[in-house]
DNA sequence: CTTATATATGAACAGGTGTTCAAACGTTTG
DNA sequence: CAAACGTTTGAACACCTGTTCATATATAAG
């Protein structure tokens, strides 16, 4: 607990020690940080917002899909990929067709609590 | 080639119209939709994310948040930046220090509901 | 005043990302 | 079988973003 940081190679600033150390204390895993980050920079895109707006009103397919955000089915799909890979929509094939839908229900509640903060962000 | 579309510029897939009808019936608004996007893609970035949580466990100063995640305080005073733009971050000045804390509540929840998420999707 | 500390800001650069385009794959139909 | 359709995939390209660096501002101390 000394005071004195000449001989530190790394200078100290006058930081606040409880604040910090109540911080790590608490400290989430670096893991779980990090698949924090990459759930919300996938949710952080409006195409794939708009995706998942529509999935959670009905099973759609590619072409739906692409008819609804009028792009083109090979950008729709290129994101489908993604969220897929991020476990948030699930699929089955049915003939010709791929049929996308939510896979859980926090992406809804996700989407739901962001709304909020938006229309709240807005009013205030 | 020969179908009776051939008058079509953009020609018609065969979709879901019942299901692309169900979708548009409950459209969100289309500002809604890029203020959804843009909260998330603030909160899609693991030093922000870091951030917010050492926030949501005590009020900070620019240098504490530097030393915590080893960062320069330009880097993170870019970043608090851009949290404070996006309502997600208050502050306050006292001397030479400027305290960061939380905006609102809905920050924590989407913390935790993500957490959930991504915890579920580990072990499944 | 000058100096030191804390924070903010603008430019620049490297790395990442979404869309387009062309081509492939899988399924159904003729 | 071949042709058509729905979907996927890889490469290319333009755009965006986080960090660094240098510099500026603000407050406190000498």
């Amino acid at each position: 607990m000394s005071q004195e940081e000449s001989t530190e190679v790394c200078r100290r600033r006058r930081v606040h020690p409880e604040s910090i150390a109540q911080v790590r204390a608490s400290e989430i895993n670096e893991d779980t940080a990090r698949g924090l980050a990459e759930l919300f920079r996938i949710l952080g895109e409006s195409t794939r917002v708009r995706i998942l707006h529509a999935l959670s009103c009905a099973e759609l397919c590619v072409c739906d899909l692409s008819e609804l955000l009028e792009m083109s089915p090979s950008a729709v799909s290129h994101q489908l990929r993604l969220l897929r890979a991020n476990k948030l929509v699930r699929f089955r094939r049915s003939g010709k067709n791929v049929f996308y839908s939510l896979d859980d229900e926090h992406v809804e509640g996700l989407l739901r609590q962001g709304t909020e903060h938006v229309l709240e962000e807005r009013t205030s």
